[in-house]
DNA sequence: CTGAAAGCGCTTACAG
DNA sequence: CTGAAAGCGCTTACAG
């Protein structure tokens, strides 16, 4: 690697020189031509190390993920990759692996590196670590769930309305023994589950508790939980999954079962994508505008590394969408809403 | 952000050790316990960027995909961030977008933030980047396919076999009319075809053109070749995918048809993990272990940067597995192999 | 516009 | 074991 010195060596300008011109200000236009063939020769780029370490700006924001098991946070790597990228500020990638346990400070991790920003969707554990960032000043953006109390920009879903949509659309077809699978794990999920019991007792449903499950966020979790739903006396007539994993999950018991979707049962999944048309009929889902939310958070991150930061906390709060297919039954006839 | 300039100021002692001390070297355990005091009084971390820029290593590997749209680089990122991490190892993420174009030379990018080396599932465009890489003496692992002539370690599928193993256990299955889904795009996609075309080829069935497709690698590609196949005056009575998101397109587009799988059309998908059990019946599909290839590679390159790096190349080829599902009609009686 | 000098926060020989 | 000094490759005031 050549450095400053070596384009010195070639030009015979200054350091500080050299610096302007990598730094876009103003350089005699002969210096500029001097500097861009002594660079071309030497097949010189500046180090970005040591100008982080000088300027105090990584130019760099740490992306903290509680895992990289789900396409839900592929997607929104994808996406704040791109916006980022096109604004020239790199990436770096942090899971949280909450469950393992004593991995490590990931956000400390991420300041030692002196990231300039961290984007998260947020886990319990990493609560202290992004408060101690935002006390030192440095900007953080929440997707998914927000840190109480954390003075911070976020981008979440409505997850209440995104819960009762799916049960207004139940009822609405004449359901009235309906599952759901979702989980504690996280605030965004208890609120999709206040959201669904909250619509059941509007509508004057039972909210039997046989009907929740709360398993692990996983394929298999789904997959039992659907399981025992699957040998209750008198089975529900339409299950409903919170996320991506369990609507998987919980479809792959349903098919084991030899069940029919949705003559036997009815289906609203989560945030499938093209995955809802992978089956026959295509599923009914909720789904988030992954994509967007994606690139608010990467915008809101920008907008706070840029000149002017405005002062107050944002939070945009997105609404998730219904996406119709034909694995929701009608029972009855259908009820006026 | 404290400095070791205030622990100096609270233990008296001088950089030298203090550095000592956080690379685990030894220290009279008096001073041990005055640094540890005043870390925690100061909430000090070192800076990693500083340690970097004078030690010459980063302990940051670069990871170079292609894009970041799709369920085998978001596994691969899994399995290497979670290796790498056991070892304290950050990553540093870019994506090539190649299609794009003009997004700027993300190799150099890496290069200029000083990382001790790259793990990549290379494209064309990165080749030269990689080679100049090389040629500094970073190390670099290539995934899924090689660059030629390029001195690196690499964790390859035998993707000839893989395409070769479809068309066998079709053909096998009484099916001759076989249309395949591939691609151009890459060495990869290129050697699953030629396996494809080989296997047919000995098993004397027509390799017929009409029958082949190489679209976009895009859930939207595939669709669009499924639906031609499916208005072929005869079309075929089986098809094979040769990526996830192409299978994803092609049982999407015959979901829309009508047909029904595998009464009306066998079908074996690339890569599809959990998904293959989404639909009724589930699908038969070749697969790679990606979670090995992940961890391979994270171990190849961790070897690299420990102490006694081997000298030469390694290419660790692995197989792909056929899992049984559903998704395949049995014509006539079944041939003898 | 340009250059000489100091310094970002560490690590690294080198003496002691 | 410890400390004083130089330096990693840049950027940043400050003069000129």
């Amino acid at each position: 690697m050549s450095t400053y010195k070596d384009l010195q060596r070639l030009t015979g300008l200054s350091l500080a020189t050299i610096s302007k011109y990598y730094n876009g200000r103003s350089v005699l236009a002969a210096n500029a031509r001097a500097i861009e063939e002594a660079a071309a020769t030497l097949d010189f780029r500046p180090n970005t190390i040591a100008r982080n370490l000088r300027s105090g700006r990584s130019r760099t924001v740490g992306v903290l993920l509680p895992d990289l098991n789900s396409s839900f946070y592929l997607s929104i790597l994808a996406g704040i990759e791109l916006r980022l990228r096109q604004r020239g500020v790199s990436m770096l990638i942090c899971a949280d692996h909450s469950a393992e346990g004593g991995v490590g400070d990931a956000v400390r991790e991420l300041a030692g590196r002196m990231v300039d920003g961290v984007i998260t969707v947020p886990t319990e554990r990493a609560a202290p670590g992004l408060r101690e960032l935002v006390a030192r000043g440095t900007p953080i953006v929440m997707m998914d769930w927000i840190v109480e109390g954390l003075e911070a920009d976020a981008v979440i879903l409505d997850n209440q309305h995104a819960g009762a949509m799916a049960i207004q659309q139940l009822i609405d077809r004449g359901h009235r023994d309906i599952a759901y699978i979702g989980g504690n794990g996280s605030p965004t999920l208890i609120a999709r589950g206040e959201g669904v019991r909250a619509q059941l007792a509007l509508r004057g449903r039972p909210v039997r508790e046989e009907y929740l499950a709360a398993p692990d966020l996983s394929v298999e979790g789904a997959r039992a939980a659907m399981q025992r739903f699957l040998m209750l006396e008198d089975r529900p007539t339409a299950v409903f999954c919170a996320t991506d994993l369990l609507s998987v999950g919980a479809l792959i018991a349903l098919n084991e079962s030899g069940l029919r979707v949705p003559q036997d049962m009815s289906f609203i999944g989560f945030d499938m994508s093209s995955l809802a048309r992978l089956t026959t009929p295509a599923l009914d889902t909720i789904s988030q505008r992954i994509d967007e939310i994606a690139s608010t958070a990467a915008d809101l991150m920008l907008a706070r590394l840029g000149p002017h930061p405005s002062r107050d906390p944002i939070t945009v709060t997105m609404s998730a969408d219904y996406h119709a297919g034909g694995s929701v039954a009608t029972l009855r006839e259908r009820e006026s809403v």
